[in-house]
DNA sequence: CGCTTATACGGAACGATGTTCCGTTTATCA
DNA sequence: TGATAAACGGAACATCGTTCCGTATAAGCG
């Protein structure tokens, strides 16, 4: 894609080595962009028509095709502007809440994540080059946004110690799975569960004591 | 779709209430229609075009849209064909190899239609209702066509008796599933690493023998 | 502030594909 | 063999992806 860079000062650049800024209107209408493909794709799937996507934002079909080449680079650029919106919750909900709530809150959010993103996800498999950073990227956004939940909360005594980001994001997303069965499965409910079992608790220190990461 | 049912003698009939069987032509492009989108689909993808299908079947495109009247009715077809063939390939086995070795055989065959039918899998998610059916039938197939080879290899002394169909394929389609990060996985090595742990050894019984459905 | 230029925009135009429709063909049965 | 209903084929229409180029405008400069 021709866009990947954001500068520190929240400008955009191009990603072939000329170093000069994109002109302002075209800032404006690439986030524009992101923006009206998100919300199409979320209601009419990762087919819908590019000219929707395009009217929605309020630009020419042209604009997105000189902005995003291949479909594929649109899918792409929506991922990672979801991850990054995921990712910075993390540092909301720790200024807004205490520590555990934090955790408990941002793990809900996670949920609903996946969940959304599924679609985009099997696009995903099935997609070209362009699909290929993306795992990376998910993981070097996320894992630090859950470390930090997981270091305050065991800060505040709340929490095992031993929590692994990378297992967990793992797992929660299994969980998130559709079954094999028809059955809808209660991800969100499982997913407290699984957080509430990272807590201390006196009553049940014998069971719930042990490391999860043996063996 | 319109036609969901094989009769014991082979013929098909519509699933409409009304039990007048197929026009013998109908039943001969039908089945060129099936063989023909498995072909496309597995060379240009599950959005490979409906003219190329038609003319590989050496049918007009008015001819599938008579069968199948949205695409994912084709594609939910193909699935349950090659469903088909892949549970049949067991008794097949039973019959030219010695249950061991069968299981093996199978279990291979298992690995290679989850990895060549993740691009339908895909997009069967995000499919209609077309879908919904087909896990069921997944399970309705491939669960009894495992089961009689876990019994012969079982009854011939080669296998612990406890394993269970339903586990096993799950566990194997998980082994299947790409990795998060870029490197792709010994699937085939992995799956039969999985079923030699399930022989019994005299050497290894001390910790292989243990029950794997426990906890 | 006005001029120049590179950059970006919009939307018509073109080709490819999904889908429908109806005149024609063909299997079935009496 | 003839009547009839079922099925066929492919032209026709609608929609969508993608390209292209004349126009508009932001950025830099005197």
């Amino acid at each position: 894609m021709l866009l990947d860079d954001i500068e520190t000062d929240g400008s955009l650049t191009p990603a072939d080595g000329t170093s000069r800024p994109l002109r302002a209107d075209a800032q404006r209408n690439l986030s524009r962009l992101v923006k009206s493909a998100r919300d199409v794709f979320a209601t009419a799937g990762v087919d819908a028509p590019m000219r929707e996507i395009a009217e929605k934002a309020g630009v020419g079909v042209g604009t997105i095709y000189r902005h995003f080449p291949q479909r594929s680079d649109l899918i792409a650029a929506v991922f990672r502007h979801e991850v990054d919106a995921c990712a910075d919750d993390a540092v909301a909900l720790l200024q807004q809440h205490e520590p555990g709530e934090a955790l408990d809150r941002w793990m809900q959010r996670y949920v609903d994540f996946i969940v959304a993103k599924r679609g985009l996800a099997a696009s995903l498999y099935a997609g070209g080059p362009a699909f290929e950073a993306l795992p990376a990227y998910f993981n070097s956004r996320f894992e630090p946004a859950l470390q930090s939940l997981l270091d305050a909360a065991a800060a505040a005594g709340e929490l095992r110690a031993d929590a692994r980001p990378h297992d967990l994001l793992r797992a929660v997303a299994s969980l998130c799975m559709p079954s094999s069965n028809g059955d809808p499965i209660p991800a969100r409910r499982l997913v407290a569960l699984l957080v509430d079992g990272l807590r201390y608790r006196a009553s049940a220190v014998g069971l719930s004591g042990q490391q999860y990461t043996e063996s």
